[in-house]
DNA sequence: TTAGTTCGTTCGGCGAGCGAATGAAAGCGG
DNA sequence: CCGCTTTCATTCGCTCGCCGAACGAACTAA
């Protein structure tokens, strides 16, 4: 259970101001004061703390010296953080590969590999494989003698909040207890475990386009379609880490056969998968995902098939605005490949169904390699600068160690 | 911004304990430092403060003395709170009446008066209307002396969670700013004002069903459809307040024209009025909700619209339940008397819609006086018992001050 | 040059939680 | 009947972290 006291506060107050300078990217001592309501006085502790941790860095006198005409008073010194202080890894673990990125405190990537890996490879042989390729990446980044904050492991599947256990996935040696305990031991470094949905959210909340907000959105179109939510400046992930199942809403009454038992799931309606069968049907052509888009745009019936599946995501998104009142929405994922005719029926379908005075940014976002360098990273990143009192008791996963790199020796003093 | 500091770690800490007490309604000091992970000596020191509040009470030895067969060490002495220790005020606003209720500190109503008020009176007439009754309800009590801990308001409509200002409602006259700082300072007492069903579902949280669950959903069916929902612990409001609107959720396509603009909302197919319509289309007959249920037993046309009705309502929670993943649902509100044909349709429509593995507790509540007196006054007792870590900052509304009955001038020592 | 303003630091005090030692209240066994 | 063990509860001294007030620093304006 989670009390007051000991070391904790002072802890929660360094992720406070920690957080606030990241999120105002340059700020003042006094600022952040008058903005925590903490005292100038412990501000010139946290910060000088942080400040020996090398995490922020004071800016340069110079670049503060224009535009200050009239402002009376001793100038302020702002802090930012220093992106290059310390680096985390991200890993994206697909069925047939494995990706690793090595990233800076903004979450830039500084270096990725990717490799294949057999599907039956045990733990172990993972454990190898992905020592190896954190080895030589971090040696082409500069960063050889250093030691990573954490890594950060995206994957499809659930992961349960409660134990940090990974329940369900398509790659079953993942499955089970203490595997991000084993990993992190057999490398010697925090692992944090959690679905590839979860790690966009993380990754838009700190760094896209829902930065600072406190409810967002985040919806994945790809093969699935998933979601995931920031409800009250927090990522929420249920009772049992199946929070966001939106593919598995009912999107059509008696429509089609889901995996999962049920008729007319959005998923089986809308997502990829089905969308390529829509196009076969209408066209007796087989057609890659990559590829709808482009045919689209000489093929109205296929444009058609587009609009309509997006709108019934729209739809069904319009739902879950309805039902978490979000500030902002973002649509990632592949399928945002799928091009306009999909993304403006999905846009179309979301306006129909909101409340009137309801209208949430809806933004799309690429998806690529950077974001999911970005996400699994931000897993870390995220254990670093949210405030203890946002976050679950439950980790995701991982060791129980802090993450706080250097042992803070020295003190403001 | 919420800092760590000052006197809030003891009142975080203060609320933990309190509330841990009420959750396992009778427990030792020892466990209560087991389970917090408080320091014995941290949990004496708190316990001693509320002991001397008097919000606490010790257990009589005999009490225990049972049922202890082989159990050596000193036997514990257990700590339960005082429900009679202090009481708080709910008050259900409706259009045309005013029922205002006093409980103790189970929520248990010690009395209740209604009154009929104009709806065009203003504040002060009400305010006066107010303070009179709640004068002659006290007296009735024997609590004449004492003034209440707060007053919570129960009303239809909806409360900005950034400023606590009533922003929508049936009732003109209470729209606006600083309405309950204004009562609260007119009756000296700390007002909070929420929306009916969040009311409720605090009340669930806190006594009914989802006592002690991190994860929790309340629906209440009547006039329209609403829906409260707990998420890791804390109730959410999302970003304008209007989190849980899912009776503005589509439930059939292109159907019904509903009060705010769009077609085919679950609240236009399947609330009380659209029921009552769909008997008189079917059987000529205008009959009121209450009676629908009765007539349901003779008339099979009227229990198939039920059970429609109920089974959209079901459709559309079993997609809540796949977005939010709680451990239990509750279903409230005046709908409930519209018996077990449209409840079971519910039931099963609930049941078609889950994802296989997923089956919180789906719980019926009838909903009455107690459950409104239950509702209004927990809103005060929240404030009592729930550690400000999973609070909002900004409150429903009220006086900014603390509810802390007496002044806290003893010390355990 | 001097007054005024804002920024940032230093220092003493206080509140709160913790650990260790101590006392309190039982059961157990000889 | 009396010590021993076990568990519960309290007391005392310690440390940690925040705050308030005073002070020094850096700059503008007159």
């Amino acid at each position: 259970m989670r009390t007051g006291g000991g070391g904790l506060i002072r802890d929660l107050n360094r992720a406070l101001v920690l957080n606030l300078v990241r999120e105002r990217r340059a700020i003042s001592r006094a600022d952040i004061a008058r903005i925590t309501g903490l005292s100038p006085s412990t501000v010139t502790s946290i910060t000088g703390s942080l400040l020996a941790d090398a995490l922020l860095v004071e800016e340069r006198p110079e670049a503060r010296d224009r535009n200050r005409s009239g402002i009376v008073g001793r100038p302020a010194t702002r802090l930012r953080v220093d992106p290059a202080a310390r680096h985390v890894v991200g890993v994206k673990l697909a069925p047939e590969s494995l990706t690793v990125t090595v990233t800076d405190l903004d979450a830039e990537p500084l270096g990725m590999v990717t490799l294949p890996h057999g599907a039956h490879a045990t733990l172990d042989e993972v454990a190898d494989l992905f020592a190896s390729a954190l080895d030589s990446l971090l040696a082409r980044a500069g960063l050889s003698g250093e030691k990573p904050l954490g890594i950060g492991i995206g994957m499809p599947g659930a992961v349960d909040p409660a134990t940090g256990d990974v329940v369900r996935t398509p790659l079953p040696e993942w499955i089970g207890s203490g595997l991000a305990g084993k990993l992190g031991e057999r490398l010697g470094v925090p692992v944090l475990i959690d679905n590839d949905v979860n790690t966009l959210t993380v990754a838009e909340h700190l760094y896209g386009a829902g930065r600072g907000l406190d409810h967002l959105l985040v919806i994945s179109v790809g093969r699935g379609i998933g979601m995931g939510a920031v409800v009250d400046g927090a990522i929420v992930r249920g009772a049992r880490g199946a929070l966001g199942e939106i593919g598995h809403t009912q999107a059509m009454p008696d429509g089609r056969e889901c995996w999962c038992g049920k008729r007319g799931c959005l998923e089986a309606e809308a997502a990829e998968p089905a969308i390529v069968r829509d196009v076969l049907a209408v066209t007796g052509r087989l057609v890659s995902p990559a590829e709808v888009a482009g045919l689209a745009e000489d093929d109205e019936r296929i444009a058609r098939i587009l609009r309509a599946a997006g709108g019934l995501v729209g739809r069904s998104v319009g739902a879950a605005i309805t039902l978490f009142d979000p500030q902002c929405v973002v649509v990632s994922g592949e399928g945002v490949r799928l091009g306009h005719h999909y993304l403006d029926g999905l846009r179309d379908g979301v306006l129909q169904s909101l409340m009137p005075d309801a209208e949430p940014d809806l933004v799309f976002e690429p998806w690529g390699d950077e974001a999911w360098a970005r996400g699994a990273a931000s897993l870390v990143l995220r254990e670093l600068f949210t405030p203890a009192h946002l976050r679950d008791d439950r980790h995701p996963a991982g060791t129980p160690t802090t993450l706080r790199g250097e042992p803070s020796t020295a003190r403001a003093s």
